[in-house]
DNA sequence: TTGAAAGCGCTAACAG
DNA sequence: CTGTTAGCGCTTTCAA
């Protein structure tokens, strides 16, 4: 409940004249330090409600902590961050420091701006999710501040991270594709396929193991790799076109659920069903179970991975140093949107030279 | 791009020596004072790229400004709020304003803490969506720091507000629901119904709509209001319940789409479809679009709202003291979640008239 | 156990 | 046009 509403200028020297104490005995009763008398704490306690005193964050964050842990995000619109981001609420609720998000501006870079400005404001520590910044950058941030980062794979010497298994999670997409018959099977990414490989991104990883899987089924010819940087709506006229070729895929594999949401989309727009093309994502994020969407995909429980990235930051803070690397299992979670591959008429036979 | 990552000691001191001026001239020259040669901001703009100088947005919140714009929302996982963040995120490019965003604990209170916590790191100005915090508690507050309310229907004299005509919106559903021949609509609500009813809220207006609708209607006797204060999940059990009923109600009319989604979700598990039970939303989110949901909802354009709070917010930053409020037109978006209702029992022939 | 005093990095008068 | 100076509210030695 709201006691009383900030009045913005009772200074600790307010506090100080009104218990009759000097500046220096408040500073200590709040910040719990070592060396108060019971009875000072009391009187200190009892003018610090009395005037509705309120510590100025900047004045602290002069000298010390500011109790802000700084949370960038690359974008507001995906439902997954709102699962990291509430891990790291739950996980950050009962210690002293406050949780605030900088989105990043989705037009302009990979988030450096949104980190820069949460160092700028002196938070005490940072998570991340930008996958692409520059790991040397981060280094030396690092090294200023305690950073978690969210879904790099690169083993970092200075900041933590915290990533779900991609190999492991798109392995089991491509086995469930793969299982119930599915050979055409086409990948949804948003990494731009001309542009250098970047290793540790998850979505890198995930194209990587379609291919491998692609390959190790003897399906290399119909690795078929569509690549939608510019986002969901995007995805859905890309795969619209797909699927209207005359020989579309039977299933899509697409990198995130946003995405998969579009290839669904698609996929109705077409005029088909999951009967016709099966559709698989990655995240589970909370519409895909809803039966309108049924999606299948993988969860990487982003619930748990913000609380321990939550966890693993207030570590460093607390004084840790050495590199921490935390890996999730994903879990793949079947719905009505993959299915087994329908056998087609003319088209199937075809397509029969190429097989055994 | 990254020019360099904050080393985070290098001061307005340091800058002042190595480009030989006095810290005054420093400080002039980054916050484009008047009174600086061409010559000078040259060379101390050359020594801040030079040492990658960053100025402390803590010791600048001690004497002035700290650029930053606090966002209160009440919570991550409702789609709707990122529309809202988008828009004021967009307004405030190109300003030197850095949004910041606090999550309103959901368990704890009405975002006073989130608020509160704003407040205590400087920013100069916020921005909140809390329906129910105690207006007296915000014109206390806006007399400290401008404040720009998002949502709320009361007339402050100390902030501004930006809402959405929630009463027109409302009535545009409750008469499309009535036009299609619908009488027993149901309302399901986040407002619980033994508390005092708070006058201001949203969903407060649209629950009162509803009933005057139905009375208008001559449905009086038709009233059923259902409430689960507790989330989605809740409405998807509560109107589970209410649908296995004999004498279920043809229609439901839910305070938000996320309710909605729950409602949807309990048609499917009710063995029923939108052909039995016709189901609207309000808030329009992305996913009611997509054909696997089809909500028909209300689109009260949630990235204008937050537009319109930033630039508000910005004009009072800049100085306005009057009080503005500003009125979103919503406008009621029909799709396939709503028909006309399926005679019951033995009359079958109206069937007809319904189209596809 | 308590208090006095010296800054933290910056801005805003005011002098030169 | 440029520099000097006095704080902003807090923490933190260091004495008392």
């Amino acid at each position: 409940m709201a006691s009383r509403p900030p009045t913005g200028s009772v200074t600790i020297e307010d506090v100080a004249r009104e218990a009759g104490v000097s500046r220096a005995a408040v500073s200590k009763v709040i910040r719990n330090a070592y060396g108060v008398s019971p009875a000072m704490k009391a009187r200190v306690t009892e003018a610090i409600e009395k005037l509705g005193y309120r510590p100025s964050v900047s004045a602290r964050g002069m000298r010390g902590a500011t109790f802000t842990v700084g949370f960038e995000i690359p974008e507001l619109t995906n439902p997954f961050f709102p699962k990291l981001l509430a891990g790291a609420t739950a996980a950050m609720a009962g210690t002293p420091y406050q949780l605030v998000i900088a989105p990043a501006d989705p037009e302009h870079g990979e988030g450096y701006r949104a980190i820069q400005a949460l160092v700028d404001r002196q938070v005490d520590g940072v998570i991340a999710v930008s996958p692409m910044v520059d790991p040397e950058w981060l280094e030396t941030l690092a090294a200023t501040v305690p950073v978690v980062m969210i879904g790099r794979h690169d083993r970092a010497s200075g900041y933590d991270t915290v990533v779900n298994d991609d190999e492991d999670g798109a392995r089991q997409v491509m086995r469930h594709l793969l299982d119930l018959g599915h050979k055409d099977i086409a990948h949804l990414t948003s990494v731009p396929l001309k542009a250098a490989p970047a290793p540790g991104v998850p979505q890198a990883i995930r194209l990587e193991v379609y291919r491998t899987a692609m390959q190790e089924a003897g399906l290399a010819d119909r690795v078929r790799v569509l690549s939608t940087p510019h986002g969901v709506l995007d995805a859905r006229e890309v795969v619209l076109r797909l699927l209207t070729e005359p020989d579309r895929p039977t299933a899509v594999f697409a990198c995130h659920d946003e995405p998969a949401l579009g290839v669904l989309h698609a996929v109705a727009d077409a005029g088909l069903t999951a009967a016709d093309v099966s559709v698989a994502g990655y995240d589970d994020i909370e519409i895909a179970a809803h039966p309108g969407i049924s999606l299948t995909t993988v969860n990487q429980d982003g619930e748990r991975m913000g609380r321990l990235a939550a966890e693993l930051l207030l570590e460093r803070i607390a004084g840790r140093s050495e590199p921490r690397h935390e890996v999730v299992r994903p879990e793949l979670v079947v719905r009505a949107s993959t299915r087994p591959p329908r056998p087609r008429g003319g088209a199937a036979r075809l397509r029969a030279v190429g097989r055994t």
